[in-house]
DNA sequence: AGTCAAAGTGCAACCGGTTGCAAAGTGACT
DNA sequence: AGTCACTTTGCAACCGGTTGCACTTTGACT
């Protein structure tokens, strides 16, 4: 069907191996019949065969990324979204394949870990996702297939031990909430989210060291939690509506809990940014695509996949293994209108 | 390193063809051996190389996936990640893997889809682009690897040529129209997009008809064109205030432009639904976290994912190469507040 | 002319599966 | 015991690359 080096091989007058050796620009082949030979498969319209290639080299020039099963539901995928894509031009630029997976295929109840692990069908693998069982981990570091954990890693290894990038979630809180203070506000209301993830209690921990900083009692009821979703933010002010009447500023720590508490609030005739102050978290696209438009913590996403994939790469491309190593990137805040400082 | 089926040979007594036989539930293998050989494959933990078997078979279990290039500016990519997560479902159900990629590499400025073709790395092409060179298409129909275009489907074929899913445009300007118009306006701006895609136009038509159909008459003077995204529409109604302020409806062709245009009209103090009835078009997540929510034109992505791996997979396992077929999806009219229906 | 290191190329095995075909085994029946 | 059909298994080639090692060629130098 397609051309192969052998074919190559025969109307050249070499060996198949030679052929091999000169399109691989190996350094032991003259110049002249690299050239020659080179010059053949262009004509002949030669792509190497990836499978044969992933066979014989154990390399297969794409790398796994597995997402939480909850991906698609969360409401902040729309941050996922645009990170991947980041992710995907980052891979790009080695010419690496990028295949998107979740930990387990719902329907064979497989873990699609494992399958990529163990079929030899990734080079490496980027985990965002916090819960693995033992027996998976064990797995992964037996196969040596490098990995890097992407915001999360499991509770089951030790920091120290394993490679994570992630934001500084303390930091992106204590920015949001000292603009806030800075802006003139002292009853801040912050909203966090339930559940077991890291990274709001985080956000939390950093919006109270403000408080503190900043010489402001901490008040608990003034801490909310919703769900990361436009409707639990837009709940919350209906609920808890006296407690919103007596504060000036809300910290949400996802941008779409901030677009519900901002329509809730003009539903009640509250402006914002005049009578409430608005801080979100993420970033999101639609930040710009909503009035007044939301001042928010970012999460630099370019830089985030850049620094996933150069480093997945290094280990990728390392004789030995290395030193795990974790990378913390920091959070910015982006001044927009719902927080009152472009009005001043 | 791992276990091959020639390590699962040697323990168990047989060759190595006989192994492979029975992992593959070949029905010429007695059930005994089968169960014995299972079993050992199980105990040492066995996988199948990926590489090794698509080397053989010339299968790799996984499809590519095509996005336009403009994909991650493209407004309305919230609609394509929502369907890009539909179809991935839908592959997962077959165990088929998803690599995702632009039509050329933006580094090495090599074609994508000539790669993923060519390398073997794929089994069929899912091809959400329209724009596709002479060489590329020859290719691709060369490589005898099967295809179907979402959405678009490139000018330089006849449409009966190929395989190609997508819904109907006509229709779903036409539902939104005759939405309106049931609700009592007679006066509706439509804001399509420029550009060539052929959708929007198809949007206007539909548009047309229905007005056509309820004796309105129609006026070039209420169309009006974006580019697809929130500010676009935010700002088509303040360029044309006059013209806003003498309807009572408007139909925006994509939701993002719809919910520019309700921004937009809220700050010039026309309420909706109430002083203007609004229908947008992808029902998009967001059309629910907005007040008040939006209907829209919805394209049943599950349906569409659904039937577009469905004919993919078929045209996979075919023997001999199938009749082209097209598929077309009904859109449906989504009703929820911002058109008023809801209030009388 | 003879020696020898360096450069260039080929042989053959290997990566880990699949599969057509031949051969061996099984059991029923004459 | 011999024949025959059918089931079960093994041999060996193949998929299309890579690579260690051995061999040949080249040219400089004695």
């Amino acid at each position: 069907m397609s051309v192969t080096i052998r074919d190559i091989a025969k109307i050249a007058g070499v060996s198949p191996s030679t052929v091999s050796r000169c399109l691989n620009d190996s350094t032991v082949i003259s110049e002249k019949t690299k050239k020659r030979i080179k010059q053949i498969a262009e004509e002949l319209g030669f792509e190497f065969n990836a499978n044969a290639r992933s066979l014989s080299t154990s390399k297969t020039g794409t790398v796994g990324i597995i997402y939480p099963e909850n991906y698609t539901e969360l409401d902040d995928n729309l941050y996922f979204n645009s990170l991947h894509n980041q992710l995907r031009d980052s891979l790009e630029r080695e010419d690496l394949d990028l295949i998107a997976a979740f930990p387990v295929n719902k329907y064979t109840n497989k873990s699609n870990i494992q399958k990529l692990i163990t079929c030899k069908k990734v080079d490496g693998l980027i985990i965002v996702h916090s819960k693995m069982d033992t027996k998976t981990f064990d797995l992964l570091n037996k196969s040596k297939i490098p990995y890097v954990f992407l915001h999360h890693f499991p509770e089951i290894c030790k920091e120290e031990d394993v490679d994570v990038v992630y934001t500084d979630h303390f930091i992106g809180g204590y920015l949001a909430t000292e603009h806030l203070i800075n802006m003139g506000h002292k009853k801040i209301i912050c909203v966090s989210t339930m559940g077991d993830e890291d990274e709001f209690k985080l956000r939390t921990e950093g919006y109270k060291k403000a408080l503190l900083d900043y010489n402001i009692e901490y008040d608990d009821k003034l801490l909310f939690y919703g769900d990361h979703s436009y409707p639990s933010g837009y709940r919350i002010v209906y609920k808890n509506f006296e407690v919103f009447k007596g504060v000036s500023a809300v910290f949400a720590q996802t941008d779409l809990m901030a677009f519900g508490i901002m329509d809730a609030l003009r539903e009640k005739n509250i402006k914002v940014p005049n009578d409430m102050a608005i801080v979100g978290y993420n970033d999101i696209e639609l930040c710009t695509c909503v009035k007044p438009n939301l001042t928010t913590i970012h999460q630099p996403r370019e830089e985030i996949a850049h620094l996933t994939c150069e480093r997945l790469i290094d280990l990728m491309n390392a004789k030995k293994p290395k030193k795990s190593k974790k990378i913390i990137i920091q959070p910015r805040l982006i001044i927009r209108d719902s927080c009152g400082a472009n009005k001043i």
